[in-house]
DNA sequence: GGTCTCATGTAAATAGTTACATGATTAT
DNA sequence: ATAATCATGTAACTATTTACATGAGACC
């Protein structure tokens, strides 16, 4: 019998664990994973329908989750995902495994990096987009947290909630405290 | 005829910049640049062989680098790249396209925001994890930084290793500040 | 009539990883 | 001997994206 071979994932899928996470805060369909990670998960997760439709039937087909299709007078049917106690153990599990780093791929800093090629002014203009980036989405933390302490403190995820939004807040801070020393070592170099 | 079908990548290729603009610094192999991403990129880039030589073969059929067969006296022939005045070109341009950002996929966040689900302790030794994890970075690159500074302060790439340097030492700064103020909330949780 | 949202999925493509395969040379 | 380094590449595989395909109902 020949050796099976080993798989060779580029990374292992946690996109797995994202929807047995979500599926455990109650039962919804592909659509409406989409929309809740849109919503709620943006600024640190993201998936694509193409992603999530082929990996629900796989946790179907493992048995980590149950599907119930309802067909309301003859509309398209909703099919509805919920956990099973497979998948709530393997959920359970999954918060104990060590986390697996992303491999770096800062397009920003490679460009930086390889600087001496680059035309003049080109470094600093990546720079200042960059900048007018990470201003945005630091502006947009910090009215959603305003939001979220107002209208949503006393949810039961509310803390969690605010840590995630903080660890946003801090690396946009830090971002621009960089772009804010690394933009005039660029203009008078 | 039939409409050509768009190309559907997950993200466009920036490899083949990151190898253009270390062969605009000198002609190198396959291995040693490699190396180069290793030792001098690690903090924001990476490259596996698996990716570096198919993508070396395609910047060759495509006429932006040029190859040199050197053969040894019998050992294994090196072959050695360099840019072509085409490649060098298609450089210059990339430093003025816009930033991709990579689409966000942070794991401890995920943890921390499905954290209902989590088992009790579990998110605190994960941020634990990532403490340590990020400390050791920062020594790291302090350590480098001061290296740097006493031996290579006069090269012409001196102020550009720098900067990337100093991107990652304010990342690592915020990210322990983040798990500072998290670890205690998770325990007096 | 047109566009938006709800709702499901498949097809085609590339990116990128690990494992395999090969072999010479050099240091321990 | 044996391990490490030099040096090249292929094979198999998964992740993940964008584009395509389909159709109903709601709203303007």
């Amino acid at each position: 019998m020949p050796a099976r071979r080993k798989s060779a994932a580029p990374r292992p899928n946690r996109t797995e664990y994202a929807i047995l996470g979500l599926l455990a805060q109650g039962p919804t369909t592909g659509y409406d994973l989409k929309k809740l990670v849109e919503e709620r998960l943006s600024h640190f997760w993201n998936e694509s329908f193409g992603h999530l439709y082929p990996i629900l039937a796989r946790l179907h087909r493992r048995g980590w989750v149950r599907k119930r299709t309802r067909t309301a007078k003859g509309r398209p049917s909703r099919n509805e995902y919920s956990l099973t106690e497979a998948g709530r153990t393997a959920l359970r599990e999954w918060f104990w495994e060590p986390l697996l780093p992303l491999p770096p791929r800062n397009e920003l800093l490679l460009r930086i990096f390889l600087g001496r090629s680059a035309p003049s002014g080109a470094l600093a203009q990546s720079v200042a987009a960059y900048r007018a980036q990470r201003t945005e989405d630091l502006r947009t933390l910090e009215y959603i947290a305003k939001q979220l302490a107002t209208d949503a403190a006393d949810s039961p995820d509310y803390p969690q909630w605010e840590m995630t939004l903080r660890a946003g807040i801090l690396a946009a801070r830090a971002a621009l405290a960089w772009c804010d020393e690394t933009l005039p070592k660029l203009s008078n170099g």
